[in-house]
RNA sequence: GCCCGGCUAGUCCAAUUGGAGAGACGCCGCACUUAGGAUGCGGAGGCUGUGGGUUCGAGUCCCUCGCCGGGUACCA
């Protein structure tokens, strides 16, 4: 070893070789050490995680039949540009924990995978014109090396690519069985379709029209099945995105109304497309949140996007004049999923959803969503009698006004509409619904700040406990009325809070709310809107069925076909996988990003010899049609933790046995799921909500054990970095630029030039990325993991600081150099007893580095591990105590484990460590010899004792008060508090 | 606007139920070196964002304000 320079790393760029003690622990050897050790872990298939049953079951295996744990990363989407230091950091915390509980017994499962479908790679293949599976897989190929230079212990048979045809076999096989599958609302859970087609034949249930099922035809009867369908077609409002020339989930578009990828405008566009029935699922999507192990701001973050409100539907009656009112007939409930926007269609009653129908007696006035159907049926010709003049706008008929309005409001872009600090704008319709509480007749106005997406794009306005009605009413000098009393005092304008019903009670309609609560207001009154048929009680959500289709060429194909009627037939499970085709025009079609009014056309329609095809689908050959949209990018996320259970499975997508292993419930209320998942939070409503979705369906009929996927999550925080731009806003080299104290300020020097530092993202734009290549050459991998380990807790976001990662660098060094004579290449080992005072620090970090690693407190484990280090080094001169260097080695390794392998070995041991127990602390020496106690006078510390441990608290305190008498001047002490163990306060 | 986090040394960050402020970077000194670096040893540096409250005692609990980060945005 004549050269042990680094490659450029480690501030030894100037050193001369020959200074350096030959078998010093350097980033050079570190980078002999590391392959090789990970050359021999995939060569012994050190971290192959034995299954109960089916081809990865080994019951030789050391860990086999032990107790499981699954944890498990989100996985990436491998992109063109690689992975920068940001991108491990979860990785490498759920390898430490994994490492940690395997070394304490455990069989840990830690597999990883790619999210390959996507975007990024088809937009690069219509850039480039090569094919996104070539680039897709050459950067898959390139994470897997990257993240094999990182030493991750994964199991390598269960790595899946959810581009891969096996993997997407049954990402289509899935698709199926929730096709295949109806939302029963008796029973609360999705059944086999078959069992409603019985149910329809049997006369069971009745069909929508009411007649006989085999009266229907067999396209009705069709047409009626799909309707329950979990997975349908559906013509109405999506999202349609022309700059990536596709439609997009809500979940995918922003506040304000662009895409989430590419920030695109969205329009919305009727057509028609695949949806998936989530909206069934939204009691238990919301109350198993409750079971759950999940950071609270996620759950929150779920529980808003599904949106539940409990409330009541209240019919309207309408007219166009006082006194003329037509009264429709009665809506039937909402069945669970239904598309809104089909308020009534004729002017029949007008209805409304309110969380408060114990206020109905305060609706003073109605609000519409300017779009909404109802207002044309309603509008009238002519200004009534008693119009005050701030209702029209200024327009001379109520159409004109409506007409204007309507102009107006569809004119402001989403950011217009929120930079108008939501003054109130509407417009008097000319119409009049009555009160059914009061029997009133009340003004109908069209206004933007009801939305016609939500409820029933129409409210009773009730001014005195709402505040948006209040501030309309202001606007528009309607008529306010409390129906709550509000507390003594209350200065406010919309009162929102508990108390009395007032104002409430209506002799010929027979209903009286006054003095009631609201709770028992809101019951009495649905319970009198259901006996009058004028509402019932209502439970409504934001959420909306989740659009599934993408008119995309690199993503699942849907295992579908159309026949003559143009209804959609799945294909037998037989006939997949159903690949993408081969087609050489992969790129979609994208318009002017701004340019409403294009359709969508999908890439694979083009592909006219793979769409039209002849299929013996059990009635003989036919011609059939194939679906050409394709899955989104969630599809394949929605489901690969069930896939690391059982890879090679061809029978099935997990062998039943081997989920409950891995992810069952551990005990009756448990949900199962993956021990821990570790991810960014900008998951929170996207993936973690489908995956919660899929995997219930699934769990519905029968296919898995758990009911929810996750029960641990984690979010980890993200490393960003500092970018510095100089006076003409450029950015600069990121390491090239010095830090300056002056006088308590710090200023930033790139060169000569003063510069500005910003925190942000690392990219390549900012000249700030640092890549895991390059530490790794300049420190080694080990250094690296110690380094993103110790910044700080696993949850909390930091700034990358290349200067001190040198810092993890000599803590390893320092480890190595107790175990390896640095002249020699020797073990420094020797079988001699340890001193006391430091077997007890040892004993105190092996408890502190359990409590800390089970808590996931890598950054305080590492800091103890320095410590007992530090301490090892300054007692070690004539060899280390065999009894001390094993156990820091062992402890180093979830952490360092390459270097840990190495020191191992090197002390005598022919096995990997990997199963080696977890040292483990002696209680008897975590108790100290001796305490020593401040003793504070009146809260200040005056003086300190020394006890034995096991003193008792009077010779404490006698001890305590001897020390201070001189404190106390011969006063007495009022109170004397000892806490035992910690402290002594003695108060005068 | 509303809802969550967070604020401890020049920097990143520790501190089980309230009970003498971990670790790392940087900085300074000493040893080893022709020197520098590396390594070893030692050291300095903090009225815990502001103002109040509870307590014998507050980084920790409560309230006010300020700053930073995230989510959400008229959801009836």
């Amino acid at each position: 070893m004549s050269e042990t320079r680094g490659a450029g790393g480690a501030g030894e760029r100037d050193t001369a070789a020959s200074d350096i003690p030959p078998y010093r622990y350097t980033a050079t050897l570190a980078g002999q050490i590391e392959p090789r050790w990970q050359d021999f872990w995939e060569e012994n298939g050190t971290f192959h995680a034995p299954n109960p049953t089916g081809p990865l079951a080994d019951a030789s295996h050391p860990r086999a039949g032990a107790q499981k744990f699954f944890v498990m990363d989100m996985f990436p989407y491998p992109s063109g540009a690689g992975l920068h230091v940001g991108h491990p950091l979860g990785y490498i915390g759920t390898d430490s924990y994994g490492r940690y509980l395997r070394m304490a017994g455990r069989n840990v499962l830690h597999a990883m995978g790619f999210d390959a479908f996507g975007l990024p790679a088809e937009q690069y293949a219509v850039q480039t014109g090569t094919h996104p599976r070539k680039t897709t897989e050459a950067n898959v190929e390139r994470y897997r090396a990257q993240l094999r230079r990182l030493g991750l212990a994964y199991d390598d048979r269960r790595s899946v690519a959810t581009t891969d045809v096996a993997f997407y076999r049954w990402t289509q096989w899935i698709f199926l069985r929730i096709f295949n599958s109806w939302y029963d609302t008796e029973q609360h859970r999705a059944r086999p379709i078959a069992d409603l087609i019985s149910a329809f034949e049997a006369g069971a249930r009745p069909t929508p029209d009411g007649r006989a099922w085999g009266e229907l035809s067999p396209v009705e009867q069709r047409t009626v099945v799909n309707d329950h369908r979990l997975a349908y077609i559906s013509e109405a409002p999506v999202n349609w995105c022309p700059g990536l020339g596709t439609v997009l989930a809500n979940e995918e578009v922003t506040a304000d109304g662009r895409s989430e990828r590419g920030n695109f405008p969205v329009f919305r566009r009727s057509l028609k497309q695949w949806m998936m029935r989530i909206t069934a699922y939204c009691d238990r999507l919301i109350d198993d949140l409750d079971t759950l192990d999940w950071p609270e701001p996620v759950k929150l973050m779920q529980r808003n996007w599904i949106g539940r409100s409990t409330g009541a539907h209240i019919d309207f009656a309408v007219g166009d004049q006082r006194g003329d009112f037509a009264v429709g007939d009665q809506r039937g409930d909402f069945a669970v999923g239904d598309q809104r926007g089909d308020s009534p269609t004729s002017a029949g009653p007008m209805r409304v959803f309110t969380t408060r129908p114990d206020t109905v007696f305060g609706a003073t006035y109605m609000v519409m969503a300017p779009e909404h159907d109802l207002v044309d049926a309603l509008v009238a010709d002519a200004w009534p009698e008693g119009t005050k003049p701030a209702w029209t706008g200024g327009h001379a008929n109520p159409r004109e006004a409506v007409d204007a309005y309507r102009k107006f409001a569809a004119g402001k872009t989403e950011v217009e509409r929120t930079a108008e600090t939501r003054d109130k704008t509407g417009v008097f319709i000319g119409a009049f619904a009555t009160n059914p509480a009061t029997g009133e007749p009340i003004p109908i106005f069209i206004a933007d700040y009801v939305l016609a997406g939500y409820g029933t794009g129409a409210i009773m306005a009730v001014p005195g406990q709402d505040e948006r009605d209040w501030e309309f009413a202001e606007v528009f000098d309607l008529a306010i009325i409390r129906t709550v009393q509000p507390p003594e005092g209350f200065e406010g304008k919309a009162y929102l809070g508990e108390g009395p019903a007032i104002n409430s009670a209506s002799p010929t309609a027979g209903l009286s709310v006054d003095g009631l609560g609201v709770a028992d207001a809101k019951a009495k009154t649905i319970e009198w809107l259901e006996a009058n048929s004028a509402g019932q009680g209502a439970v409504t959500y934001r959420l909306r069925d989740w659009l599934f289709s993408r008119q995309r060429y690199w993503g699942e194909p849907f295992p579908i076909v159309f026949d003559e009627t143009g209804l959609p037939i799945a294909l037998p499970e037989t006939m997949l996988p159903l690949e993408l085709p081969d087609i050489d025009d992969f790129s979609p079609k994208t318009f002017d990003p701004n340019d409403a009014d294009t359709s969508p056309e999908t890439p694979l329609s083009r592909a006219r010899e793979w769409v039209e095809v002849e299929l013996d689908l059990g009635d003989g050959p036919k011609r059939y049609t194939r679906e050409t949209n394709t899955m989104p990018q969630w599809a394949g996320s929605c489901w690969y933790e069930l896939r690391y259970l059982d890879p090679t499975n061809d029978a099935s997508f997990v062998d039943l046995e081997n989920e409950r292993y891995w992810m069952g419930p551990q005990s009756p209320s448990d949900s199962g799921g993956v021990d821990l998942y570790v991810g960014g939070v900008e998951h929170a409503v996207l993936h973690l909500l489908y995956a919660r979705f899929w995997h219930k369906v699934l769990y519905d009929l029968g296919h898995i054990t758990s009911f929810e996927p996750f029960r641990r999550l984690f979010n980890q925080g993200y490393i960003q970095a500092y970018a510095y731009s100089d006076e003409r806003g450029m950015y600069v080299p990121a390491e090239e630029v010095s830090e300056v104290v002056e006088g308590g300020t710090t200023s930033y020097y790139y060169g000569e030039k003063k510069v500005k530092r910003e925190y942000g993202k690392m990219g390549k734009s900012l000249k700030n990325v640092v890549t895991p290549d390059d530490m790794c050459a300049a420190y080694g991998a080990d250094t690296f993991r110690v380094y993103e380990m110790s910044m700080g807790p696993l949850d909390v976001s930091r700034p990358w600081e290349t200067r001190a990662v040198v810092g993890s660098y000599r803590f390893l060094q320092r480890v190595w150099r107790l175990v390896v004579d640095e002249a020699t290449g020797e073990p420094r080992v020797v079988d001699v007893e340890i001193d006391p005072e430091t077997e007890r620090l040892l004993h105190r970090t092996i408890a502190g580095v359990r409590a800390d690693m089970d808590g996931l407190r890598f950054n305080t484990s590492i800091a103890k591990l320095i410590e007992l280090t530090n301490r090892a080094t300054s007692v070690t001169a004539g060899g280390t105590p065999r009894a001390l260097a094993e156990p820091l080695v062992l402890m180093t390794a979830p952490f360092a484990p390459h270097l840990a392998e190495e020191l191992w070995q090197r002390m005598g041991h022919e096995h990997s460590l990997a199963y080696e127990p977890f040292p483990v602390a002696d209680p008897a020496l975590l108790v100290a010899e001796s305490v020593t106690y401040p003793v504070q006078v009146n809260g200040k510390v005056r003086g300190r004792i020394e006890v034995a441990a096991e003193a008792s608290e009077d010779e404490v305190r006698a001890a305590a008060l001897a020390e201070v008498a001189s404190a106390l001047d011969g006063r007495d002490p009022r109170k004397v508090i000892v806490v035992v163990g910690r402290m002594v306060s003695v108060v005068v």
